[in-house]
Formats: structure tokens, C-alpha cells, sequence
DNA sequence: TCGGCGCCCTGACAAATGTCATCGGCCCTT
DNA sequence: AAGGGCCGATGACATTTGTCAGGGCGCCGA
């Protein structure tokens, strides 16, 4: 029996997940989380042989909780299930320990095969992805210029960010000004997205 | 039997509720889709009792996909299940005739439920989204006004809108000035982010 | 028929944004 | 020790953006 932890903020998503792989015979699910926050503890309590990580969840998000899951039980695999097929999102979720990487429009009858193949050890990614993530490569804006980036994402003008992350305005026109550039982008809100989407932010 | 078709543009998440509420005796899954456009030939052909919608969907969109259900088939009866719990979303949805609303973060437990009451013709909509619908009413925004805005989402700027809609720039940065006002913002891209969390857009 | 509203346009103005050159400090690698 | 990268800052500049006051057109309901 693989023992399995689902962790993903949508409740009706985790519900149907769980009821997919429990079709397995052998496969068993022995708990769901619906934050980041929860996974560890859940680890701790469950023991589980494959996490089930989506990475957009409320508090810490699937990647840092991968992160932790690997420093503490080494021998638990991370199977990362995720909607968005961030080139960003597969570099850091592999730098952070997952064993896999799916999306979710993936055909629901790989996902118990997915998991087999976690629990033998072996890596999981999407071979379209994987190739994505190597033409977009890792992200060309040093960390300041990803904070001010983030920073922007919620149309906040120049004087919030700077009073924000504690700037000078001209400072944080610098940055922006820079991560503009580095993303091929001609303002602020296309930067955002062509960062977004590529998973730096 | 209640007769189901699913869909949803993630194949991962369809199989999933399938799974779900195959375990209930009752309902029986005859179709799944992946896309809007699919929806209504589906419908013609193996003529489900109801429809579990998505809202976002690539080609036709689940609203639009509603209405052409209810035109086509008046005892369909449409229950959204969406990620997404736009306000905008659950007004247009029931205008477009749909008989439920359901976001994907309630218990798994309660869809089949909600499925069957669908299914008696009762109504359902989560009580909390149905607040903040009235809240946040009807959009203020007029048709263009939407338009201009929708067209700023990408991070365009006025001359690249104003050629993509044959205006003058003048009238962009109108539209868009009334658009901000009417939405409280204090820019462009925070009047997209509040127009778009309203399902104005 | 008149007023109101949406739509499109113009022109003008203040404010915000994006770019550039330049500086000093820090840390790291060579 | 020297260069290079990142960080923070300044000042100046051109451009873009947002606002406001107008004007004209068409449609619709009172």
C-alpha cells in the first residue's frame, strides 16, 4: 500500500482526488491538508509515502512546503500537482526536492501511474514542460528587482512600493526600470505578467 | 439515475469529480468535456439530467455555454462549479439561467448533494458568495467602458488599445479615466485587478 | 420634442512613469 | 588589490498617463 497525503487549498478538488486514487487498490489516502502550513505537521502525524503538493495555496505555498517535508522526513517524496504550467514554478519545485511535476490538465489516468513512479524513486515531469522550462530559463532579475516586481503586481504607484519596501522613489523606478528591461517589456504591467508567467514573481 | 456531463477544462480535475460522485448511487456520469464549445453537441447527444459547469474554459466560457444549454435543452438544468467566486460570475450565471452556483473550495461531501437538489429544481448558491454579489452589485461599467478596460489587461498601452479598438487616444484615456473613477481606483491596473475580482470583465 | 446618456473626439494641463548618467558602499571572486 | 555585481540614491529628461472642460452625434424614454 502507498500511503498518500493530498495537500490543496480547494476542498472539492482534494475530495475528488481522493476518491480518484482510492480506486487504486493500491493506492490509500491517510490525510488531506488545505494550507501549506499544515503539510509538515501532517507529514509528522500520517507518515506518508508520496505528498500530493499543489503549489498555489494559502500560507506557505507547496514549494516552501516541499522544502521543509524534505528536510525533515527525507524518505517522504513530493508529487507537485499544479494548474499553472510555470516554466519558474517546475525549476524551483525540482531545486526544492519534489520528486514530480504535474499539471492539472494532465489525463486523470496518469496520476495513479504518477504516483507509482514517485514511490520507486523515480522523477515525474511533464515533458512539455520540461522543455519550457529550459527555453525560459531561470530568472534574470536579481532578488531586489523580483520584490519590487512582486511589489507592483497590485497596481500600487511608485510612492507605495518605495514607502512599502522602505525606497527611495527613485530607487524603485531604478528597479522597475531594470526588470522592465530584462523582460523584454515595455511598462510596468507587462513586465508583471511576462514575470508571472514564467514563474520569477 | 441522474444523468451527469462534466465540464472542465482541467482533464485531471474531471476525472476527479467523476470519480467523486460515481461513488453515489445515484448519479451516473455520461459525458465529460473538456472545452465550451463542446458542451452543447454533448448535451444533444447523450442528453444528461445536469451539467456541472466550469466558468473558465478555453473557446466558449461556461456563462455563455449555459445559455446556449438552457435555450437548447430547458430541463437541463446547469449547476457552475468554479474556482473562482466572482461575484460578477454568480449574477450573470443565474441571468444566463444556470441553477446553481458552487465554488471548488465547499466540501467534497456536499456537490452530490447540491447536484441532487439541482436536479428537484431547487436552487443552490453559497450563501456567502450570494452576499457579497449584492454587495458588490451590478458593474457600474458601461459596455465600452468594459471593453477599453478588458483591452488594458494585458498591459497595452493607450496607442496600442486605441489601434486595437479604432479609437482615438483621447477617447481611451477617457474611457479609461471613468473607468478608474467608477471603480475607485486610483490607476489603470488596480481599476483591471478590482473590475476583474468583481467579474466585471 | 426635449433631456439624458452613451459614445467619440479635441485640446490642454498636471502628475506619474520610464530612462539615463552618475555616485558611493558593500561583498565576492579573481 | 582590483574588478564586477548588486544595492541605494540623486537629478534631469522625455514620455505616458490621468483629468477636465468642452463639443458633436445618435438613441431612447418621458
Amino acid at each position: 500500500m502507498i500511503r498518500l497525503l493530498l495537500a490543496d487549498d480547494q476542498a472539492l478538488v482534494r475530495g475528488a482526488l481522493s476518491a480518484l486514487l482510492s480506486l487504486e487498490s493500491d493506492l490509500e489516502v491517510v490525510a488531506e491538508v488545505g494550507s501549506g502550513d499544515a503539510v509538515l505537521e501532517a507529514v509528522r502525524q500520517h507518515r506518508p509515502d508520496v505528498v500530493l503538493m499543489d503549489v498555489e495555496m494559502p500560507g506557505l505555498d507547496g514549494i516552501s512546503a516541499t522544502e521543509q517535508v524534505r528536510a525533515a522526513f527525507p524518505g517522504t517524496r513530493v508529487l507537485i500537482v499544479t494548474t499553472f504550467g510555470r516554466p519558474g514554478f517546475l525549476r524551483r519545485a525540482m531545486q526544492a526536492g519534489a520528486s514530480g511535476f504535474v499539471v492539472k490538465d494532465t489525463p486523470a489516468a496518469q496520476l495513479a501511474d504518477a504516483v507509482r513512479r514517485v514511490h520507486e524513486g523515480l522523477r515525474v515531469v511533464d515533458p512539455v514542460l520540461a522543455t519550457d522550462s529550459l527555453v525560459a530559463g531561470e530568472s534574470p532579475l536579481t532578488p531586489r528587482e523580483t520584490e519590487v516586481l512582486r511589489a507592483a503586481r497590485d497596481g500600487s504607484s511608485v510612492a507605495g512600493i518605495a514607502s512599502r519596501l522602505f525606497l527611495s522613489e527613485g530607487t524603485v523606478r531604478n528597479h522597475l526600470s531594470a526588470a522592465i528591461g530584462k523582460t523584454q517589456a515595455a511598462n510596468r504591467a507587462e513586465a508583471v505578467l511576462t514575470a508571472e508567467s514564467n514563474g520569477w514573481l
